[in-house]
DNA sequence: AAAATAATGTGATTTAGGACACTAATCGGA
DNA sequence: TCCGATTAGTGTCCTAAATCACATTATTTT
């Protein structure tokens, strides 16, 4: 498919010009993940830029055989700028979590587009900022809440900014949800049953519709 | 001061040619602090970008009374990039914790340099990625790993990236300690207590030694 | 230098949440 | 359609670490 009349264009995309697009186009690979797949793995060579067109992909940091998801990525992403372009190897992986189409796109094409258009380099800037800001909150919604309030956190980050639905169906496994709110699978579990006890949500499975949203904010604000 | 004669000049403003670092230092303050101001606030508007030229500077966020230290700055170094590019309200604040020399710049003012110089902007780039990837490693640090491990952390942190000693004087008291390392004041004082009794680190005060610098790297890696 | 304020050390108590052990359910493949 | 393998739920126990409550020192302030 050719890249200028690609609909799901990144943001910055739109600054480049022809000549650029077809730069980028010659040297991009368009690829299709299932899920669970690895996109890149932590410690290997980074030499792509993986552009997210459709899906969502889970980026995780494993030491010491403990795993952190550090962010569910959704479509229109970039993803891995900091890892790419900040170091020669990966300093985390990323994981497919539901089917993915993605463009690879080679780093140094990538880096000469952020050399000759400023546009381009600008929005990629905004974009990095504005992950850092969500990080930021990330960190302190782990460091300072206790597990009710994080996993309510969790619960309205796919309801409001995944899903757009009070109703989705949750991509993770119980312990996957532990990995990215820093509990053990059990009290995922039973924090869970407990907010269903309480008719915050419903559970089904890993179908989940949020009840009373305004009980999860409270609980989510006070931690 | 001039800055096309500023020795303490940023990596990325080398990129600048003349007329574009006149141009900055037209619009440009030079202030100093003393340990302990307020550099900028969470919540107010942001318009101006901080380069640290001399000292320490804490970033913090607060949020129902519950204070975390996001990191602590070094001079050289960019403050705020995040915060003032990324969105109108500082997403957190800024601290001197030493005496402090920076200079403020306007934020159209750093646009303009970033439009119209890529290698100035590339530089913003690179500095951006490496500090989302030390706040993932801090993310995962502080999520994974238990009190000993986080505050062994934070002393190597200080040793290796802030003063390049075994010994130094730690520039927080204990409770900041414990908001930078998510532990409470108490816990703190005992470990670092304990380090001491175990002939890991001498302490007098503030006045900290590293005698055993490999068991303190173990207790920091293996948690 | 005295008084006020902030920072630190320490014991006792409480509690959130991890670990383990097991059962039940669900999934995915041949 | 059956079987092994993940995944999920739940009770019990135990530990790390927060909190409370003071005692004790530094540091400012006046």
């Amino acid at each position: 498919m050719k890249c200028y009349k690609c609909l799901s264009k990144s943001e910055a995309a739109h600054n480049l010009d022809a000549e650029q697009l077809s730069k980028m186009e010659s040297n991009c690979g368009q690829v299709k993940y299932e899920a669970g797949e690895v996109i890149f793995k932590q410690n290997a060579l980074s030499s792509n830029i993986i552009y997210i067109r459709k899906g969502l992909v889970k980026t995780t940091l494993e030491i010491n055989g403990r795993q952190q998801i550090l962010k569910i990525n959704k479509a229109p992403a970039y993803l891995g700028l900091p890892t790419t372009i900040g170091d020669k190897i990966n300093h985390y992986s990323a994981v497919s979590i539901t089917d993915v189409s993605a463009c690879i796109i080679d780093i140094n094409v990538f880096n000469e587009l952020l050399r000759v258009n400023s546009d381009f380099s600008y929005d990629i800037i905004l974009s990095l900022c504005k992950s850092e800001l969500e990080y930021l909150n990330a960190c302190f919604n782990r460091m300072q809440k206790q597990s009710a309030g994080r996993l309510a956190e969790s619960l309205l980050y796919f309801s409001e900014s995944i899903y757009n639905a009070d109703a989705f169906t949750l991509p993770l496994t119980r312990c996957e949800l532990g990995n990215l709110t820093g509990n053990s699978r059990e009290i995922v579990s039973r924090t869970l049953q407990k907010f269903h006890q309480d008719e915050i949500i419903a559970i089904d499975g890993k179908l989940i519709k949020i009840l009373d949203k305004k009980r999860l904010n409270q609980i989510c604000k006070s931690g």
